[in-house]
RNA sequence: GUGGCCUUAGCUCAAUCGGCAGAGCAUCGGAUUGUGGCUCCGAAGGUUACGGGUUCGAGCCCCGUAGGCCACCCCA
């Protein structure tokens, strides 16, 4: 075991990991903007109190997840910072600082990058993980949740993942969910006798969670427990099944479910999570968002609705390993320049030099062995052709093989890029055609 | 933060009752001067995760720590 090793909880991305992230987060942007999102980038840390006062106080995210940077010198500097735990807190706060409410609104803002939360991992959840995130702030009306969520749910296709669903629910507004979660809090206080002893913790902090217990000897109770679906006000129930009847416009049918309660407290009425049915292991939600018509005001903007989802990516990379997609690839180099004289490391390295310079990957091989060696390296990592240099290079040709035809002609050295982008464009058809 | 299982070469794994740490793959080199993926030969690669303890002797038994996985908690 090294000495040294990727801290707890985040791990390195090889390259044939990176493949896959880099090809995810291509679909994910140009996705976001074939919808009309901007890319925008945030620091990756910021005031603690951003995300205190955002995500909120006394949810898990900030209670004991948060990454908190030490830095500076005196206690006013001190622990003044976290890593960001979500993105939409960042994302609104920068909305606020830049005054994109004198924008056209909505403003679509999408950002692709990597969250930190101090959680103990397993599969699938690390301490650094990446999230596709998009954001609409100023645009209070159900269409653009609908919009959204098909959003997220084209993402996952375009990706390969088939069979990702979305549960969706309202959770109400400041008008409704205060009154309905009190009743739901005296309702279970009557039955308080026959609660498990972490739920009944749970009721005096956050009784909308014991909706979502997995505890078994919750769940008569909690089918018998009054639904935030009875309790909405009349702008939240409306709000409700217009965003139900775009999404059936659209051609989705979410799973309906009155128990989803997400963990940030900045939800308001549409939240949603994204999941894979039949998956196994706890690890299957594949993403979710919802709507935070409070949070600009809460940091310090003015009133403005908003809507977001992030997405995690090391879950869908997880999933797509797990449904059998064939395995990464690390990328080929397809044009690899050999030597004859393997002392002679500046000849090969210029001739690659000039390809690179006419837009071809190639790579030189440099390591000083025999020609044999050189063409067994490039054979066996995929290459398709090998420049080599020998003796007629005092007549100015070099020797062009073809690995995979197996046949080899000399060229001039003025003809070289020309002839490889002929016969690299050949194989492409041919591997088109196969 | 709680509990359970696990950790031997870069990777996947062996190692009898506690008795000399191994194989395959990968890497590097050789198989007669400038021709490839196969084959053959060889080399290198280890503080058995780390630190203690028991023992004549520990990869193996005991304790602690770290890391991974699983179940909670929670979420992406």
């Amino acid at each position: 075991m090294p000495r040294y090793q990727a801290p707890r909880g985040t791990r390195d991305l090889l390259p044939a990991d990176r493949a896959v992230f880099l090809r995810l987060e291509g679909i994910a942007r140009s996705l976001a903007v074939r919808y009309g999102f901007s890319p925008i980038e945030t620091p990756l840390f910021e005031q603690s109190e951003v995300f205190e006062r955002g995500v909120g106080a006394v949810t898990d995210v900030v209670e004991k997840e948060l990454f908190r940077v030490q830095a500076g010198r005196g206690d006013q500097e001190r622990e003044r910072w976290a890593l960001r735990p979500e993105p939409t807190a960042g994302i609104v706060r920068a909305y606020v600082q830049h005054g994109m409410q004198t924008l056209p609104q909505p403003v679509r803002l999408t950002l692709t990058g990597p969250m930190f939360r101090y959680d103990r991992p397993q599969a699938g959840r690390y301490r650094q993980f990446w999230q596709f995130d998009v954001e609409a702030i100023g645009d209070a009306g159900p269409a653009i949740d609908a919009e959204i969520v098909e959003l997220g749910l084209r993402f996952y296709r375009e990706a390969g993942l088939d069979g990702v669903e979305v549960i969706l629910n309202s959770i109400g507004d400041a008008a409704c969910r205060p009154a309905y979660v009190e009743r739901l809090r005296a309702w279970f206080m009557e039955r308080e006798d026959r609660l498990p002893e972490l739920e009944r913790e749970r009721l005096g902090t956050n009784p909308l969670r014991l909706l979502d217990s997995k505890d078994e000897r919750m769940a008569e109770l909690i089918a018998a427990a009054p639904t935030i679906a009875d309790h909405l006000c009349a702008e939240c129930a409306t709000h409700f099944a217009a965003v139900r009847r775009h999404l059936e416009v659209l051609g989705v049918t979410p799973r309906l479910d009155p128990r989803l309660v997400r963990g940030l407290d900045y939800y308001t009425r549409t939240t949603f999570e994204f999941y894979r049915s039949g998956a196994e292991g706890q690890q299957q939600a594949l993403g979710g968002g919802g709507r935070y018509d409070g949070l600009v005001e809460l940091l310090g903007g003015k009133p403005t609705p908003g809507i977001g989802f992030g997405i995690g990516l090391d879950r869908v990379a997880l999933a797509l390993s797990a449904a059998g997609g064939s395995e990464p690839v690390a990328p080929r180099v397809p044009v690899v320049v050999a030597g004859a004289d393997p002392e002679d490391t500046v000849t090969r390295l210029a001739i690659a030099t000039r390809l690179r310079a006419a837009g071809i990957t190639a790579r030189a091989d440099l390591a000083v062995r025999k020609l044999g060696r050189q063409l067994e390296a490039a054979a066996r990592e995929g290459a398709h052709l090998v420049v080599i240099c020998g003796d007629e290079m005092a007549a100015g040709q070099v020797q062009v093989k073809d690995l995979e035809a197996g046949t080899q002609r000399r060229v001039e050295l003025a003809d070289l890029a020309r002839e490889i982008e002929r016969t690299l464009a050949q194989h492409r058809h041919g591997a088109g055609e196969a």
